[in-house]
DNA sequence: TGTACATCAGTGAACGCGCGTTCACTGATGTAC
DNA sequence: TGTACATCAGTGAACGCGCGTTCACTGATGTAC
């Protein structure tokens, strides 16, 4: 019918749309614009606003998506992953989320991140606590905030080396060839210092 | 005398001048832009044109000296630090100096850090090595590359997470309450996981 | 010591760009009677 | 069931902005003879 030739001028779910407009912009490496992200929709410059206050907003709800993704990432290996790999598994899978998705993982947590209002923090909070969960509850008796806290900001620290390049001289490709592996394992297995 | 008065046609070191436009830019927490940078030198748009091929290059140069600070500033905390304490004492300086300089950190490490032609990559390599020079030195039999690099990955991952806030719900001072002394620690005195 | 001239280091106007946002509007939808 | 009208969801032209970079230039410096 001509239902499908002609877009409809009220889209249905526009809403829905520019979401999914903004993470394939992200996918393609570029910055979602305001006016890019209409324009990837098919819709005017200024529709955006009847769904999005502004440009954060729409950013903001990106972002939010975005660790609902990795956070579905992370979920997964845990599942698969073998008794007492849990950790490790779900660092790999932290820094390949990162490896895919390197725009939005930067939007996610970057300096473009729009601000605490949007309930990022907190959504990011939900992302170390599926990352240390299956831990917390295995090990409880090694489990504390402070180490918990340690563990998130290793793997994430080493999403954002590999994801910017900074090991790329030395090691172009730490995902396949167990370098990630192998540095969590490192850090998990130390004995005592003092 | 006059020579103080009116700016001299030939500036002498504008090379030196840009980047210390640059840097003061970014300690008030505005992008450097190519302009902005000049503009703040007192100079044209186009002189800058004159000692950086482009944008990228001046950016570049920031970037490296930036990273020269966050080495001095590591070093000092070494030196200061008590025997077994190096990597704690130098892990507070590192997020400390991340928290004094947040848009110069995030230029040093973050998306629009210029690519790897600039050396960044090998600067960032020697902040490594900074990091971990005397625990290598003080204890070699635990020092492996994979441990250096989870270190690294877990100081630079809570400096992230504490520049972009991603702390600040949970927790707003971690520099101040000793959060970061008790990650580290946390993470560096874990008995054998397996 | 003086002069001619090449080179160096800056100027300043202008370009085209994409951006976020404003404004007044119009076509489509739904609801009350 | 039909109609009037309010509301909703989009359009499209225009704004002012700062940006990186181009171009042709000019003033200052240094060097060879």
């Amino acid at each position: 019918m001509s239902e499908l030739e002609k877009p409809a001028y009220h889209h249905g779910d526009l809403r829905a749309a520019l979401l999914d407009a903004a993470l394939a912009l992200l996918a393609e490496g570029q910055e979602p614009s305001l006016r890019a992200v209409a324009r990837r929709a098919g819709v005017s410059p200024m529709a955006p606003y009847r769904h999005y206050a502004d440009r954060e907003a729409l950013l903001a709800a990106v972002a939010v998506r975005g660790i609902e993704g990795l956070k579905s990432t992370l979920e997964a290996a845990d599942a698969d992953a073998a008794p007492g790999q849990a950790v490790v598994a779900q660092a790999v899978a932290y820094v390949r989320y990162a490896c895919d998705h390197p725009v939005l993982f930067r939007l996610m947590f970057g300096p473009s991140r729009p601000s605490a209002e949007h309930g990022i923090c907190s959504a990011a909070q939900e992302v170390k606590d599926v990352l240390l969960g299956r831990l917390a509850h295995e090990a409880p008796q090694r489990f504390t905030p402070d180490y918990a806290l340690g563990c998130w900001a290793l793997i994430h620290g080493l999403a954002q080396l590999v994801v910017e390049g900074l090991l790329a001289e030395t090691d172009p490709d730490p995902l396949g060839n167990g370098l990630i592996e192998r540095a969590v394992q490192a850090m998990l297995t130390r004995t005592a210092e003092a």
